[in-house]
RNA sequence: GUCCCGUUCGUCUAGUGGCCUAGGACACCGCCCUUUCACGGCGGCGACACGGGUUCGACUCCCGUACGGGACGCCA
């Protein structure tokens, strides 16, 4: 039975490079009839925040993949059991007790210092297994520790050989054991775990079979193994994904990228989950020989595999300076592709939910009103990229109080004077005609551009702004019909004031 | 610095030795449709990083170079 989890760290709001990990989780567990389960790693209680925890299972359940097979792990609770298996490991000597002073370092730029100690370590020739504790006898060790003596515990990783999986996604992995440090499996002081332990532990407590993560942790997983082996238990299978980059290549980043990368940007903005989900599950995998593309969740777990994921990163192409292209041009699209195909039913409650944040719903558009509602969101979703464009562009169909594009204006309004007559006269027109069909609208407005002799289309855009203040639109005669007889009306009669 | 990984159109990608004068999608450009703008249809622009091998044949296999990325912490 395949077991994965998504193991997000608190410390922010869910980033899209996890929301995609928990996501290839998921079409995992349900492509192999496993079980998905959430862990939140906590153990930086600094840095931790309930706020960020909240955001990373918002975010999940607003993506459709909240539905965990079992109750939610909180990495801190289990603490005690980190400690106790290193503890056992001290015993049966394959950890030792290194009474070395801690060392505070600023969290900062220590990826800087890290480089510079390898290279001053290198320069010298330092082995990682020159610890003076090392090697020191085990009832010592005892003895001091016993006299109050603060001490981190290291794992005893061995002096010659290899260390080797076969990865999932990356192949055939090797490392040399000389390269990897005797790692640090609880600090100093409180004992408190640190993550590599506290991630294996985990894992074997929860049975997970396959670890599927990000690729920033493939070097990192011989050292687990280590501990895996130390601990006597079985190695799951890994499966690492490749990084999504920023546009200049770099590893996308909150600090550096701002809100971009932050999954609940895309439900502020106006994305359709289904649209998004799909546009991320496209990012390092794809279904192979059909390459399709626009998937429902249903077809991309029956797609879905390990083989089908990339070795290479993926670019997520957006730019700062340009607003149209905030994020992602193919994810717009996809997000657009969404809005105009997605069955009216269930795009309808999202559409509400717009209108309702910006204060334009009306409780009649799902009682005496509702066929009109489904008419009007069916016709102008066309040309819309994401529900924000419901309120925004589509405003003049829900309001009265929208605004009118200055170029629209001097374009379709201030041209002819004469419209300053010409429109008053249409609306009588309209007002007069005996139905208010797309059919007669469109007759009698032909008909009344015939006899002030000039051509429909004067006519045409001239009500497209002055109906609805923009220059685009959908077909004039359907937004006649939309909007209705006596605010048409109005609205024309308005306009002349403009021209 | 050491180790690991990667490299097909601007971006996401198909491609596992002959099907490739390299296919699709987004973006861009043109035409058609349309008295608007989209959608849609048709067409265009545009890539196998480089150098060596192996082979009758290499985008595909091997080696090297270059470039890019990641990891190396008493962070997660």
């Amino acid at each position: 039975m395949v077991r994965v989890r998504f193991a997000p760290s608190p410390t922010g709001y869910l980033h899209i490079g996890s929301a995609r990990t928990a996501l290839f989780n998921w079409l995992y567990a349900r492509k192999t009839g496993g079980k998905f389960l959430l862990r939140v790693e906590d153990t930086d209680l600094q840095r931790s925040t309930e706020e960020s925890v909240r955001s990373i299972v918002e975010g999940l359940e607003w993506l459709g993949i909240a539905d965990y097979d079992e109750e939610i792990v909180f990495q801190s609770r289990n603490a005690d059991k980190h400690r106790a298996a290193a503890q056992r490991l001290v015993e049966e000597g394959r950890a030792y007790r290194d009474f070395t002073p801690k060392e505070e370092r600023a969290d900062s730029d220590i990826k800087q210092e890290i480089a510079e100690r390898a290279r001053r370590g290198a320069s010298e020739g330092a082995d990682h297994r020159s610890n003076p504790f090392r090697d020191l006898p085990l009832d010592e060790s005892n003895a001091r520790a016993a006299a109050g003596e603060p001490f981190a515990v290291r794992l005893r990783v061995a002096s010659d050989g290899r260390s080797s999986f076969q990865d999932a996604v990356y192949g055939e992995q090797e490392r040399d054991y000389s390269e990897i440090e005797d790692l640090v499996l609880l600090r100093s002081g409180d004992l408190s775990p640190l993550y590599n332990l506290s991630v294996v532990c985990d894992d074997i407590e929860m049975s997970v079979t396959h670890v599927i993560r990000g690729q920033d942790h493939l070097t990192n997983t011989h050292k687990q193994i280590l501990i895996y082996e130390a601990l006597g238990a079985a190695v799951p299978v890994f499966a690492h994904l490749p990084l999504i980059l920023a546009p200049n290549k770099a590893k996308l980043s909150k600090r550096k990228h701002g809100e971009v990368v932050s999954l609940t940007t895309y439900r502020d903005r106006g994305f359709l989950p289904a649209a998004f989900r799909n546009y991320l599950a496209l990012l390092g995998w794809s279904p192979g020989e059909e390459n399709k593309e626009l998937m429902s969740l249903e077809e991309m777990v029956a797609l879905f595999s390990l083989e089908g994921i990339h070795r290479s990163n993926a670019v997520f192409n957006f730019s700062e300076a340009d607003e149209r292209q905030w994020t992602d041009q193919k994810a717009l699209w996809m997000n657009a592709e969404y809005i105009r195909t997605l069955p009216l039913a269930e795009l309808a409650p999202m559409v509400r939910a717009e209108l309702e944040s910006e204060g334009l719903w009306r409780a009649e558009y799902e009682a005496e009103r509702r066929a009109w509602f489904e008419r009007t969101v069916d016709l102008i979703r066309q040309r819309f990229y994401t529900l924000k464009d419901f309120s925004g562009q589509g405003r003049a169909y829900f309001a009265d109080d929208f605004a009118f594009d200055d170029s629209a204006v001097a374009k379709n309004l201030k041209k002819d004077a004469r419209l300053k007559e010409l429109l008053p006269g249409l609306a009588d027109r309209l007002e007069a005609s005996e139905t208010w069909t797309v059919e007669t609208i469109e007759a009698t407005l032909r008909a009344h551009a015939d006899e002030a002799g000039v051509k429909a289309g004067l006519f045409i855009n001239a009500s497209r702004t002055a109906l609805t203040g923009q220059s685009v639109g959908p077909s004039m005669f359907d937004v006649f019909e939309v909007v209705g007889r006596e605010r048409a009306v109005r609205r024309l009669r308005d306009a002349a004031r403009l021209v």
